[in-house]
DNA sequence: CATGAATGAGCCTTCATTCAT
DNA sequence: AATGAATGAAGGCTCATTCAT
């Protein structure tokens, strides 16, 4: 049932690429961790998800935390691929603005167990913390290098990482089904988000 | 070794009340799951921090999910009884907006690891997330009651829940320290908050 | 929910008789025993099932397993005062025998739980092994005495003996639903254990 | 403290059927739970005996309960080929009857614990009893074709499996020292069982 | 006599991780 | 590089039992 990649033959052929197996085991593991979040599964089922044994597993990770980690990095760096992607050549601030809110929430939406497990995990382990916080702080002098290159007026720190936050955090809200739960509508929320976002870029 | 009642008079007294040890219990377990989140502590410890035996656990609560939700309702009832006490009388709205913003922060603070696994475990269990969206729209409920008595115009819901995660959102950033470790500065920060609420009691 | 026997008189009353709480353990324990097993239930629930405290429980028995061999000798008791009513005075063999199995099989259905768990039990616990010879000595020997008065001729203790298991066995089998599950059929079950027992009292 | 594997050649050969482990964890159960009862020794236990660590039980087994039936088939079928062996060939039926009779006996005594287990476990439980049920119709049919084979006349089935009932019944007696107990002649017992089956097979 | 309240010990089960091949 | 097989350590939860009142 399991029995996947068995008669890759010796010399090479599919299996060539080393970092084929890692690679496959970071998607098993974002599938799996946003599906039951980081306590929800465990490394065998990791392993057996991607096609392999356990034991193989620890031959490309030290420890479950650090595929996590990767699986997250993916995700921050296929996210900024597709931000970059959508937003070129986008010279209508109102355009520019609903691309990036919409994006946003598909991102967040695709990730929303991945994201709960990374917010819990780094209150409480020192590692990912950090790992965490390096990670927020390319994102965030790529959304300067963006905005720059977008020409509005130059903003304090802080009024950027706000409008962040509040972005992030409503994302979060329609992902998780915590707006539909309150009985929000999400038009209306992804209109003020838009609105938002669209004054920010004055 | 088993570290029995707090010096409690022998005559009784305070400790006849029933309701004396369950209460232990859920401070001990506000405490634990606030300092290693909720799969960072075991309901021995729980009990133990309380200064009883394992078993006395389940004397008051069916499983270690419920009281997590008994922590969080007590967190959520004693915030909503400072806000209240904080703001009552208070009339001018530069005043209001700075002490619900430095109300916040402080509770988040307090609580940043109980509001971390609680986000994580909403994400996940669906009672725990049945339970999230109950107390949220109580909470939803007493802000639209104390801004109608504030007085200031009426805004549609999803603004007052955007504003809502912003501040929110904010003051988990300053909580966690994520802030601090993005560089950016705390007073910055607490100011661009103000303004925001400020600007929504209008 | 448990308040039961609480406003009684101090001075005696409804709760007069002393072994009536005894009394009252003894029948909750039956009625667990039999829905659950002796493992299948606590002295705990025994005792709030008698509407005592699972204190109360310790004050008339020393442990668990003292409950189960009250309750068994109990049922013991009963049963052979329903046989002694049923048979006296019955001169017709056929009846007799007719009498004597649907009582048993009555009887077995009744006290189904009770008699697999002291199976079990005796089968690994010195303590209640002996306890069940005893009680079993004591039915072989009224059993003989009943035969006596019935006027057959006299068996060898082994042949009274296996009639005697084979009218328990088969009725263990009615009682628990094996007969059905295997197929069989009740009536002619019974008339197969009727057959047998008039033979025996020739 | 872990004594792994029992001299099994370095070379590999018997160790490697993967088989093997699961073999001697049902030996080890059945040995425990003949012993001490279901409810007298723990998966812990079991594993131990068996040479492996408590994890590793729950790589062959669902739960405790599945080594419980995995042991009671194992003995079933073990019984079963025993008789099957003992019987092919034996013209005489008093031979027979002897035959059946003293296996029997053997059989019931060596695994009177997992007997009594199965009798208590088939009463509370539902899967365990559906398992059990299973098994005997097994049984009851293989029976069929022995008498078929033998050569007697048919009996109704309510008739066969009385006969079942009382050797059954009995043979527990003498394994579980009840025959001893209450004073009866094992001679006389088998005697008489002996007497039992002659008369059925006819 | 009855109880409210509590508990030590332990059972079933899981999981991150290892190692010989 | 991959794996079959295994595991120490623990975690959630239960239960028979006790004691001060």
């Amino acid at each position: 049932m399991t029995a996947r990649r068995r008669g890759a033959a010796p010399d090479g052929g599919e299996n060539r690429a080393g970092g084929e197996t890692r690679l496959a085991l970071v998607t098993a593991a974002a599938r799996e961790f946003n599906r039951a979040g980081y306590h929800g599964t465990d490394t065998n089922r990791i392993a057996r998800a991607a096609g392999f044994a356990p034991a193989t597993f620890y031959k490309h990770f030290a420890d479950k935390r650090e595929v996590f980690l990767a699986a997250w990095t993916r995700w921050v760096d296929g996210e900024w691929s597709e931000v970059a992607a959508a937003i070129t050549g986008i010279a209508d601030r109102d355009v520019l603005a609903a691309r990036l809110v919409d994006l946003t929430v598909r991102q967040h939406h695709r990730h929303r167990g991945l994201r709960a497990s990374m917010h819990a995990l780094a209150a409480v382990d020192p590692i990912v913390r950090r790992f965490h916080r390096a990670e927020r702080r390319r994102q965030l002098s790529k959304l300067a290098a963006l905005r720059a290159a977008t020409g509005g007026r130059p903003h304090a720190p802080e009024e950027d990482a706000l409008l962040l936050f509040t972005l992030e955090r409503a994302c979060d809200a329609l992902a998780q089904g915590e707006a539909r739960d309150l009985g929000l509508s999400r038009r209306g929320l992804v209109a003020a988000l838009r609105a938002r976002v669209r004054a920010h870029l004055e």
